[in-house]
DNA sequence: GCCAACGTTGGC
DNA sequence: GCCAACGTTGGC
């Protein structure tokens, strides 16, 4: 049944201007902030649930500049990390064409040449990726510490397609263009809702366009309200609604985002799929090894080298912010 | 609780 | 559009 859903474009009022992929962007100070703070930083990931159940509804600005049910634009792109130069570890050979690759082995290694990957991560290596299982699946989350962010990986499709009348298009563009935290709705995937009951504010995650021409990581966001109650799933006009979720007992949660950055490249999943061979500083990347989960955790080492990827030089020349550049 | 059938995801 | 992977359901 319900299966792992995506963001859900809350199209109901305005339609969201089909924003098709567009190019450009570079790092804002923020986020640059974000990733040298978050390189510094290690801790297992280790979180607990507490956690406020607020409906959808409730948007909260963290910090000004935003309004009610929109989002919130922030963002004037920097480079990032000045270490984190981009290299991209070619290793050849496709893994795995299909999509959930039945991935390979563990032992996370070094990415080569990258400086970024040469800093020795343990990250969230703690925390046992969830694997498919019944419904209640690690019902309870561990505790989190609170010094630290952790990753994540979401995926959205950025291509229009209408379910229950209802195009759930988003785009890294949508989200970038929103002006209030955005509700991350939609996820009917227990191992994804768990990961999404890990988030913490503060966590930073990928924003991963999927089903689409050239699936692969667009940008990152930011995590800016901890879990609370996906109201859709209440909702029977929702292309996402759940008839099984008792109000009483919400099974659904979704987490708050914001726009934090746009790569200048998506960086191609065949790009990371090459870097996630055996040995590779990927092989273990969770959403590599059980593609159709909607949220997946993203290791720090896998975090810093992914960010490494960026073309830094080309971000850094792009000032511009914002606007909306037609890609290609 | 096992497991086959079925349905969905999502890369290609 | 195809189809592998895999989550969910439901019979037993």
């Amino acid at each position: 049944m319900a299966p792992p859903k995506r963001k859900v474009n809350a199209v109901e009022d305005a339609a969201a201007p089909p924003a098709k992929r567009r190019r450009r962007s570079t790092l804002n100070e923020n986020s640059k902030k974000v990733i040298e703070q978050t390189a510094a930083s290690s801790r297992p990931s280790r979180i607990s649930l507490a956690a406020a159940n607020t409906p959808r509804s409730l948007r909260s600005s963290t910090d000004g500049a935003i309004t009610p049910t929109s989002t919130t634009k922030k963002g004037t792109k920097t480079p990032i990390n000045g270490s984190a130069t981009k290299s991209t570890t070619k290793i050849s050979s496709a893994k795995g064409r299909k999509k959930g690759k039945k991935a390979v082995k563990a032992t996370s290694s070094q990415g080569d040449e990258n400086p970024v990957a040469n800093v020795r991560y343990q990250a969230n290596l703690s925390i046992d990726v969830p694997t498919q299982s019944g419904p209640e699946v690690a019902e309870e989350p561990e505790e989190k510490h609170p010094e630290a962010p952790s990753y994540w990986l979401m995926k959205a499709e950025p291509d229009s397609r209408v379910e229950k009348g209802k195009d759930i298009k988003f785009s890294i563009d949508d989200l970038k263009a929103a002006t209030a935290p955005e509700g991350w709705d939609g996820v009917r995937n227990y191992v994804a809702r768990n990961n999404m009951r890990l988030r913490m504010k503060g966590d930073m995650a990928f924003f991963y366009h999927s089903n689409c021409k050239v699936p692969g990581i667009a940008g990152i966001m930011e995590i800016v309200q901890e879990h609370s109650v996906d109201e859709s799933a209440f909702d029977p006009e929702h292309p996402y609604y759940d008839e099984k979720s008792d109000r009483e007992k919400p099974k659904w949660c979704l987490v708050h985002v914001e726009f934090r950055q746009k790569f200048v490249e998506i960086i191609k999943l065949k790009e990371l799929q090459r870097n996630a061979k055996e040995g590779g500083v990927l092989e273990n990347m969770q959403v590599l090894k059980q593609s159709r989960l909607s949220v997946s955790k993203v290791t720090k080492e896998e975090w810093i080298f992914i960010t490494s990827l960026v073309d830094v030089e080309e971000v850094a020349t792009d000032s511009v912010q914002h606007q909306p550049q037609i890609a290609a």
